[in-house]
DNA sequence: TCGATACATCGATAACGGTCGATACATCGA
DNA sequence: TCGATGTATCGACCGTTATCGATGTATCGA
C-alpha cells in the first residue's frame, strides 16, 4: 500500500481536533467522510463490515437494489477513499475492508488526538 | 437534549459493523457523514474543537473566507447533525461542539461495535 | 474460436448542494 | 424611536453527483 497511499483520502486527512487545518487538509478530510455520505456505500461498508470473506459486485447488485454501473461506480469512491481494497481474481473482482484506514478514520474524530 | 435528541442524525444512526443496515438506518447514517463531507464544515469543527470558548457567527466569517448567509447554512446543517449546539446571547449566536455527539461518531466506525 | 459472464467506462439526465446578494427579523445603543 | 449590528431566510445560479442504459474489455467454458 506504499505507492497508493499517498493518492487517497485516508492518508492525506487530519484530524478534526488538529491546531489550525489547512485548506488543502479540510478538503481531503472532506473528500473522506463524502465517501460514506451516500447510503448505498453506507450499506457497501456494512455489508463488508459483516463479511468474513470478500465480497464480488455480483453479489452487491442484489442486496443493494442498485444497477450494474452504479455499484461499480460507489466501489470506485470508496477505493479511492481507501476505505477498500480491491482484488482481481479471474472475471471476479472482490472487495474487502481495510480495516487500518477504517480505524484511522476512527480515531481522526477523537478529539484528544491533536495530529 | 431530550425532546431534541430524536431530530438529529446522530441519534438515529447505525454503526458501519451493525448486522444488516435497513434503508432507514444507512440513510440516517450518510447524513451523519455528509454533514462532515465539506471542507467549510471541517474547518469550523476543527476551530470549534480547539476553541475553548463558544464562537459566534461573526468570527468565522473571516476565518473561512466565506460569506455570512453561507456560513449560517453551515451551522444550520452541523446542528442538525446534532454535532453542534447553538446558544443565543443577546444578537449573537453562539456555537459550541457536542462533545457527546462527536464521541458517538467516532464509537460508529469501530468495527467491533455490533449495534 | 465463439458465446457467455463479470466488470468498467461512457454519455445523458435529474436531483442535490454550496454559494452569494437581497431581504427580513431581532437586539442593542443612542 | 431610530439607526446599527448580528443572523436567518429566500431566491437564484451553478457545479457536483447519483443513476441508468449502452457499450467496451477481459476472462472462462464449450
Amino acid at each position: 500500500m506504499t505507492e497508493t497511499a499517498t493518492s487517497t483520502a485516508i492518508s492525506g486527512c487530519a484530524a478534526l481536533a488538529a491546531p489550525a487545518l489547512s485548506n488543502k487538509e479540510a478538503e481531503v478530510t472532506a473528500r473522506l467522510f463524502a465517501a460514506l455520505a451516500d447510503p448505498a456505500r453506507v450499506k457497501i461498508v456494512n455489508l463488508l463490515a459483516t463479511s468474513r470473506e470478500p465480497v464480488c459486485v455480483c453479489n452487491l447488485t442484489t442486496p443493494l437494489g442498485l444497477a450494474q454501473p452504479t455499484v461499480s461506480h460507489h466501489m470506485k469512491k470508496l477505493v479511492e477513499a481507501g476505505l477498500l481494497e480491491r482484488e482481481q481474481r479471474g472475471k471476479w473482482a472482490f472487495f474487502s475492508l481495510n480495516h487500518e484506514a477504517v480505524s484511522k478514520l476512527s480515531g481522526l474524530i477523537d478529539l484528544e488526538g491533536g495530529s
